[in-house]
DNA sequence: GTCTATAGCGGGATAGAC
DNA sequence: GTCTATCCCGCTATAGAC
């Protein structure tokens, strides 16, 4: 199962074209002549327009996760914790804006099982944040909060970055995602 | 310069087709539809569908604006002040959630001076925002902040509002938005 | 100001050769 | 696996009657 260059060219094309015309406003044609191949080439790999769509957005959605539940993962101490988890999923989605922008703004063309299998996958963010908001309020390192709001909170700092980020040149990523690392740790110390 | 019956209703049923399914996946037949007219009708108050796209932009960003800015203008004292902006421009964003989703997820549609007209007014929103920081900075109410990074994220909190409160039945707006304005709070506490 | 009817074209998808 | 050629549907926008 290994991808092809033709495959990783026809994806690449996807994201660019989703990413800057939103995928209604993207033709097929569009993605094919992106990947220099002809307007065919899109249906060998994927079976449709949409079929193609999940396949960026279920990747997207797969690679944030993983660098969510890494950071989760790495460490047993709360604040250390935390400061990993919205550091690297703030970077991710400055690092990926044009996945990020698909993953987040593209859920609604995505049809029936498709969507739901994406669905699944973004409670997982949720109940990520809330574990590790929990951990520290048990600990005494954060404070007694709205552990669901406070975990959409600091979702929405990292996912609202692919709005405006890729629109403002010359921002240094690391030190945005370091200011969200700040104003989550104000948020949550006692 | 009266709004007629059917000039609204077919902007209301352009707010509720593009914020479902985004202004490329809705039919100007749709759009119609919705307002129980004919497809001829849409084009009696509006030359395209792009110019009634932008009718329902720039209406959405006016009137999220004026919230904003009359909570600023509401008092003198720099932390009534921004609990007030980030609690009216939460609620805005949740009571209107739909055309919240036009607004921040349809700009890449407008062609033009169309885009140009609502790019400027959108600079105003962290405008306002960097002066109420400021404010509460020089008054030792507010802490020594990132001004910029930190009205961005107070923006972050309640734009991204309109990606997921519409589909989480049951949950109470004043509370999400209450809920808001003690993040933000805490994020400028000294 | 609203309708019915339709022009005209662009786009998703496929056929069939190589 | 990739191409060229094309089908055919559905969409934006307009013509013309009322």
């Amino acid at each position: 199962m290994t991808t092809t260059v033709a495959q990783q060219r026809l994806l690449d094309a996807a994201v660019e074209a989703f990413a800057e015309q939103g995928y209604h406003g993207t033709t097929t044609r569009d993605i094919a002549s992106r990947a220099q191949r002809s307007p065919a080439a899109v249906y060998i790999h994927h079976e449709s327009k949409e079929d193609l769509l999940f396949a960026v957005s279920l990747r997207g959605h797969q690679e944030a996760l993983a660098v969510l539940e890494s950071a989760f993962g790495s460490t047993d101490d709360p604040t250390e914790r935390l400061q990993r988890m919205v550091y690297e999923f703030s970077l991710w989605h400055l690092r990926n804006a044009q996945v990020g922008r698909v993953v987040q703004y593209e859920l609604r063309a995505l049809r029936g099982d498709h969507r739901e299998a994406v669905i699944n996958l973004r409670h997982r963010f949720e109940e990520l944040m809330v574990q590790a908001l929990r951990s520290g309020e048990r600990s005494g390192a954060f404070a007694q909060l709205d552990v669901g709001a406070a975990g959409r909170a600091l979702l929405s700092l990292g996912i609202d970055l692919v709005r405006w980020f890729e629109a403002a040149p010359g921002r240094d990523a690391e030190a945005v995602a370091r200011a969200n690392v700040d104003f989550a740790m104000r948020i949550v110390r006692p």
